[in-house]
DNA sequence: AAGCTTTTGTGAATGAGAACACAAGGTTAA
DNA sequence: TTAACCTTGTGTTCTCATTCACAAAAGCTT
């Protein structure tokens, strides 16, 4: 395996892969092929295989992927083999689905604390943490967050996010409808539902 | 200009365009360059260009776009200048998010009919929508509803999926996290935040 | 009306990612 | 131990997308 440059489509895939085992060990697969992950999540054993051999070898030649190990080794690569906690900004309805929402715990994410405007919302408590006030954002860096997830209004989030920046954050999931300037070394992963859902007519058909 | 295949990606752009154009002819731009729009949504005037070019020539040389113009032939493109009712399953803490969701609206989408199968949600009220039974979804139908929201567990995804297909829907916003298998007619854009969210540690720095 | 400026539209060149194809390495069975 | 059989890892090829670069077309100025 020499250096090559990884694709971010390679980075885009892994936690699929990543589901994909976790949920073939659950199943009791001790050991996969690349042939048997694809068909399970809907890729090409080649893509897998390539994706795999950026980061070195995984598998054994004859046999496929020790199940358990490749959960390691993605963890690894995601940095997902440690716990990451985050802050959750803007506690509307988006705001509070999030909070309430499982999914992201399966890969070590734990919502540490929230902050709204609204003086309505500030002091409530839901699951466990309570809605500060966003003027006391700066709290977050004693706690060492380094992730925000950001659902806020577009009209508030440039301004949130540099807040955000300027109190120790590196990664921010992004729910509102806008563009993000940040510094280049703050990661901003941005999920637009309008726009998704703006482009499902286009490929239905006419009548 | 010949006739090409449209590249996904730039059936994904449009609606990027499209929101910009809108939001700067709000800002009282009548008439606008792709280099005007390209820097207010952070992209390259040759992309734009190149991206308008697969299905004509939009604007005047020298000149540039003219705003209402613009917007009108993306949305035509987009098939958003005509109303889209859709379907909401699953009246989670998300579903719920997603119905009082405005963002849908300036697209043309309105959320006709919801659907759970909890008995507590049953008969209740979201703006203006009774969630309804979801055995009852082939009422769908006769109100010619196309698309739907899945937002429902990974477990049900697939069958509700099947289940809404037979009842006439063309296309699926899928919030699940989990691969849906369907007719390839049937147009299927999944928002996996998990997913989105897992691969943030990756690109933040060592420490 | 001629020349200068602006900006589009688009072939051509470049770059990036996906798929192919097969050698290398490992297992199993006789 | 040898032969048959898998499955990985990866150089090569091919396909698709982005960027470049410039002619064509329109407005503006004198």
């Amino acid at each position: 395996m020499r250096h090559y440059r990884i694709p971010d489509e390679t980075v885009k895939r892994l936690p699929v892969y990543l589901r994909g085992a976790v949920l073939l060990l659950k199943d009791g697969k001790k050991s996969l092929s690349s042939g048997e992950l694809a068909g399970f999540i809907g890729a090409s054993p080649a893509q897998i295989r390539k994706d795999f051999s950026y980061f070195g070898a995984f598998g054994t030649r004859g046999v496929g992927y020790d199940t358990p190990k490749l959960i390691k080794q993605i963890s690894k690569i995601l940095k997902l083999n440690k716990r990451h906690k985050a802050v959750l900004v803007g506690i509307g309805n988006l705001g509070t689905a999030i909070m309430v929402y499982t999914g992201f715990s399966i890969y070590g994410f734990s919502i540490e604390a929230a902050f709204d405007n609204d003086a309505k919302k500030i002091g409530k408590k839901i699951n466990g943490i309570t809605i500060e006030d966003i003027a006391k954002l700066r709290t977050i860096r004693a706690k060492k967050i380094q992730i925000a997830i950001l659902a806020v209004t577009s009209g508030q989030a440039q301004r949130v996010a540099e807040s955000l920046v300027n109190n120790g954050i590196k990664g921010i999931l992004n729910f509102s409808p806008c563009r993000l300037e940040v510094p280049k070394n703050i990661k901003v992963i941005s999920i637009d539902i309008a726009l998704d859902m703006a482009r499902l007519p286009y490929y239905m058909p006419k009548t």
